[in-house]
DNA sequence: TTGTATGCGTTATCAA
DNA sequence: TTGATAACGCATACAA
């Protein structure tokens, strides 16, 4: 019968550091946490205990304590959609230097996963939590009032936050990009739409309130489906629409992966960019401006809003009150060949 | 001075649920975590306090208490890299049944951030750790060999694994890619490439291997940068190798953005693919099976990776041992339209 | 199969 | 500025 057996592994606790340095574990708890309100001679033999002995706090312990974990609860749709990804590693760089870990969470468009998923972030007690849109479930936006910690929406801009939100208006992109082939001289507008998520759907909306306000809304010009984007549906959609409508003479698509789909159709069947088939994308992926002919498309601050995001909550963490609620970040239209007509 | 003044926020615990049930806390503890351990009434009753409170269990003490945390250690040089993306995809996959979290980490192609990461990681005693590439730090090495975890490693397959591996043969991979070119006829083969991570290094030196034997190496032909890839980037490689080496007739691309810039810049340029220039790419993504001309490429089963790790490191949790602790999971070539010359 | 006592490593509370 | 004590919520060890 040891009394002393160490159940953890025998790592270095608080109290050993303690013991080395000669205080009391609280002291070496407020050395690492507050240092200035430890003076500053202890302040060094606590610092050289922990040296010594190569002591590493145990967030576990802490977050039990605390009753809050350091982690930041991220929930995105998607890990592979480059837009995602991109806002996740905004997250991350803006988070690597602080003590705040990520705790990342794949709803796959799905807003019972993410309920789910948010009542697991929940039973740690994040110190904030960053979600996806602000089409939450019923369910999910009330959990999310309930946490008592900063909540950040992002990707898009609108009424009503829950907490704060960081994004932009997918209308106003979806109608900018639309109004600009009209001016360019389109008339036969398509619309190309995969998956449909509600930021996709206020795209078309946009897509359709240019069209209607210029007078060449057709419903017959609009191409969606629930399937995930890929450049190889763009290509079948773009078949689809040209079957369907035959004077069919641009296409707005939902994001770049169907544009470049388009394009790469259009070559195969030596239609004409931009005198046949106009193409406007949405994003401006890198290969965008590459691309031959180069492809108009809406750049969106995606790596931009993940920082945000974070600067957000760690503001409201700190205790600041935001000047702003709800940042709107904006996107820019690129004019590019690809719907640059004559 | 309140005695009962609970801390933690008025959360239902285990004691709750337990007094509710009217049977000890340890029960309630067991039916969540073994529920066979536990007699079918009392399960009932617990399963009725559980859903009655709102009880969730708190990972934090749960993971103090057992000096074991149900979180999966994930390490990868990149979260925008597509690549890396559709394996953490394949990890969060598998993982999103059991009771494991996922801790995500980004090393931006650094070891020093790895061997930071896997001590912050490593704090929390993670139920096992997968980590990137077999060319880890001599101190993240001896770190991984002491955590006592199944860990693995991806991406690659090679001799020595720590633990256990998931990948394949990188060097393979840009041998037979660069031997079909030669094959089909060309003779000229530059190699672009960029970031030049240790897989990277390895596809050239399967080019080598595969230009040395047929007795085609010429150190001008390879074109490499330290910049991360992209299409952009791709175009400005294989501006500068036509430069260099005019007679240049095929490249075999570092990745498929890379190879995709080189296709753009051939249309532009009015470079007849497959006739003038051969293009092979590495990765295999969705575009380079619709791209005009369809461009040749490396599949590489990325999804698989993550779950296949996930699986061997679940299987080592449970205790068992391994038919084999190197698992590797191949390639496919896929021949298409920009390298069939003739 | 079930329960009791105890420990996990840290921080909050309150007093000195 | 520093420290003693008592949680934090759960699981291990052992006994019944």
């Amino acid at each position: 019968m040891r009394p002393r057996t160490r159940r953890g592994g025998g790592r270095p606790t608080i109290s050993d550091v303690a013991r080395l340095a000669g205080v009391g574990a609280i002291t070496v708890s407020r050395a690492l946490r507050e240092p200035e309100r430890v003076s500053e001679s202890l302040r060094g033999q606590i610092e050289r205990a922990v040296t010594e002995l190569g002591y590493v706090p145990d967030p576990n312990a802490r977050a039990l304590a605390s009753a809050r974990a350091e982690v930041f609860g991220v929930l995105v749709p998607s890990l592979t959609n480059s837009v995602f990804a991109e806002v996740v590693r905004g997250i991350y760089d803006s988070l690597s230097d602080g003590p705040f870990r990520v705790q990342l969470g794949n709803t796959h468009y799905s807003g019972l996963e993410e309920e789910r998923l948010l009542q697991v972030f929940l039973s740690q007690r994040p110190a904030a939590l960053i979600v996806s849109g602000i089409d939450q479930t019923k369910t999910a936006r009330s959990l999310l009032e309930k946490a008592d910690c900063p909540v950040v929406q992002i990707m898009e801009t609108g009424p009503d936050p829950i907490d704060m939100m960081v994004g932009f208006s997918h209308f106003d992109g979806g109608r900018e990009a639309t109004a600009n082939m009209i001016t360019a001289g389109y008339r036969r507008i398509g619309f190309l739409g995969a998956r449909m998520d509600p930021r996709s759907q206020r795209r078309l909306a946009g897509y359709r309130a240019a069209m209607e306000a210029a007078g060449l809304y057709d419903p017959r010009l609009v191409n969606t489906t629930p399937v995930p984007s890929s450049v190889s549906l763009g290509r079948d959609l773009f078949r689809d629409a040209l079957a369907k409508v035959p004077t069919l003479d641009a296409v707005f698509c939902n994001n770049d992966d169907l544009a470049l789909g388009v394009l790469f159709e259009c070559h195969r069947a030596s239609i004409e960019v931009p005198q046949q088939i106009g193409i406007t994308g949405f994003n401006d992926l890198d290969m965008m401006q590459v691309a031959f002919p180069s492809v108009t498309s809406v750049t969106t601050h995606r790596y931009e809003i993940g920082c945000q995001a974070v600067a957000m909550a760690c503001a409201a963490i700190a205790g600041e009150r935001p000047e702003q609620r709800v940042v709107d970040l904006g996107f820019d239209l690129k004019l590019r060949e690809s719907t640059a007509r004559r």
